[in-house]
RNA sequence: GCCCCUAUAGCUCAGGGGAUAGAGCGCCGCCCUCCGGAGGCGGAAGCCUAGGUUCGAAUCCUAGUAGGGGCACCA
């Protein structure tokens, strides 16, 4: 018995008592309610609170409440104890053949175990990374690949359409300064002021060089620096995209900024209907000779920029019409993944859409990661793509593998500032949990192919799993539809590794208090073969689990 | 000056208003005749301060204190 299905008996049973005139409840039965594992033992399997909750309405006092709930549902066949304690809280023990069920339930279930729709039917847009095309990805973006890709898929496994989206931001002096940078480079000529001064700009020079050397034979000038402006894009963009491809990390949608503006005449661009947009709103205003957005009408503290006093579209120009552009394709729900570093921007993309008249607690949201630093030999690396010295993605998969890699970063919320420590995270030792949640799985596989050898399948007997440790693990299986859940409603996957953590610990405990296989030559019964499905739905939930995490489950480390 | 985030064990961090606040590392001690010891068991050790809301606060609110980040007609 999941927890989910606890919570509807016990609907099941306020709704009875309401129609046996036991109770009222004059703000109506709740549709589900709060069940938790007691932290103690003795407290029973489960215990709810909803004595404490609705006693005041019934016009009751809580233990009384709870004194008639605990009676109905004693009833119940999946129940096997339900005490009253404290001020009011309800402790159930469940049957120990509805908790084996469980394990039956879940192999039947296999790589579905967990998922549920509850976002079905919304279509979401989730963008992160969106870095600029003109160095590698480094270690604040590998934070936000791992987080963005993991929302995603507990977004997925939750029913909600997700598409993952990439913002390209190649338009602007940011690109016209690294064109020129490489192009310096290329002639051996200093880095212009504020330029690109990492090490990668003169390979990537010599790289541009040596695929087409006629960049050399060019005139100096505009057109020149162009040139060199869009190889050096094309090789960077294609870079990270492959960084990421070996990362692990998917885009469903690559978006050009460029591709908003159109051509300079295009009348029917994103950028030219999304500006009508907020026109037609009444949100745009003229000053100082300059085209300016109201925010200020929805809490943003100062009013925005859209076109400057010399003609150029501002950055947030360019933001508005990704917005609009996103809308129309159909997204419900835009959901922006930022570094702490642009936290500000979060009141004024939310004033945007309400400028373009939309519901900002519903169609835009935007979530702020922390920054991640780094510690390599006791000092802080600082990361700077203009100072030149970086982490790159690549330098970090290498060194710590994308397992250990991702793992480490998504079992931080995004919201704590981390610090990681190079030599303990590329220690790879037990000290990094991600092998002891793969050891926990490739354990599980171990079991069954011995128990394969010996001709033994999984067989269910729900009623023999009845000791401790199998409890245990039972209900720490049984947990994980609701922190799959819980992670996509809050946007929060490091719940999904820190309870991939603890069930890896049950299982281990299990392990070693439970044998599985027959002893020497010990006849198989049907404890081995119920334990076997213990087994076989544990391997179901980590693997299921460390996937959300886009962590692989191997069968043998 | 204004805004955002953070403050929990010696260290790195979990903890969705519930009962006696958890885990890893480190420290002290224990457990291998047979399914993988990359494991298990036990011990010492903690919620920044002051108010408030609540039957109940690490959790919510207010004010402090400390640390990090941010406040462009930059991208």
């Amino acid at each position: 018995m999941t927890p989910e299905q606890l919570s509807a008996t016990i609907v099941d049973a306020l709704a009875a008592l309401v129609a046996d005139g036991a109770i009222t409840l004059p703000d109506g039965v709740p549709t589900r309610v709060t069940v938790e594992r007691p932290r103690q033992k003795g407290h029973g399997d489960y215990a709810t609170n909803v004595a404490l909750q609705l006693a005041k309405q019934a016009g009751t006092n809580p233990r009384a409440f709870a004194e008639l709930v605990a009676k109905k549902l004693t009833e119940s066949d999946a129940i096997a104890d339900v005490e009253v304690a404290g001020p009011g809280f309800l402790n159930i023990t469940v049957d120990a053949g509805a908790q084996g069920q469980v394990a039956t339930d879940i192999v039947a279930a296999g790589e579905s175990y967990g998922a549920s729709d509850a976002f079905a039917g919304e279509k979401i847009n989730l963008e992160f990374i969106s870095a600029n095309p003109t160095g590698p990805l480094h270690l604040g973006h590998t934070r936000w690949a791992v987080l963005g890709d993991a929302i995603g898929r507990v977004l997925e496994a939750s029913g909600a359409d997700v598409t993952r989206e990439f913002y390209i931001n190649d338009r602007g002096n940011q690109m016209n300064l690294f064109g020129a940078s490489v192009e310096a480079a290329a002639f051996d000529q200093p880095i212009p002021e504020n330029g690109y001064q990492g090490g990668y700009i003169l390979d990537l020079a010599r790289k541009l060089v040596a695929e087409d050397p006629g960049l050399l034979e060019l005139p100096e000038g505009p057109d020149r620096t162009v040139a060199f402006r869009e190889a050096a894009y094309g090789a960077q963009l294609a870079e990270q995209r492959e960084q990421l491809e070996l990362f692990q990390t998917h885009f469903d949608v690559w978006f050009s900024e460029r591709a908003l503006h159109g051509s300079d005449d295009d009348t029917e661009s994103s950028v030219v209907t999304g500006l009508q947009k907020l026109r037609d709103q009444g949100h745009l205003v003229d000053n100082d000779g300059a085209l300016w957005m109201r925010t200020t009408d929805f809490d943003d503290d100062k009013d925005r920029v859209l076109i400057k006093s010399n003609g150029d579209l501002t950055y947030f120009a360019s933001d508005t019409a990704y917005y609009v552009n996103k809308r129309e394709r159909g997204f419900d729900r835009c959901i922006y993944l930022l570094g702490a570093d642009h936290h500000g921007y979060v009141n004024r993309l939310r004033a945007m859409a309400a400028c373009t008249g939309d519901d900002p607690d519903r169609n835009i949201e935007v979530l702020i990661g922390q920054l991640v630093k780094i510690i390599k030999g006791g000092e802080e690396m600082r990361l700077s793509k203009r100072a030149g010295t970086m982490v790159t993605l690549d330098e970090l998969v290498e060194e710590i593998g994308v397992d250990a890699l991702r793992y480490s970063l998504a079992r931080y919320p995004a919201d704590s500032p981390l610090t990681l420590d190079v030599e303990q995270i590329t220690k790879a030792s037990s000290d990094n949990p991600v092998f002891y949640v793969q050891y926990a799985h490739a354990r599980t596989n171990a079991i069954l192919r011995n128990a394969a050898d010996l001709g033994l399948a999984p067989e269910s007997h729900p009623d023999l799993l009845v000791h401790e440790k199998e409890g245990e693990l039972l209900r720490a299986l049984a947990e994980f539809p609701r922190v799959i859940t819980a992670a996509a409603e809050l946007r929060e996957p490091h719940r999904i590794a820190r309870y991939l953590e603890a069930t890896a610990g049950s299982y281990h405990r299990f392990y070693d208090s439970c044998r599985v296989l027959p002893m020497g030559d010990e006849e198989p019964g049907d404890l081995h073969k119920a334990r076997l499905t213990l087994v076989q739905a544990t391997k179901t939930v980590l693997a299921n689990g460390l996937h959300l995490l886009g962590v692989s489950a191997p069968e043998r480390m």
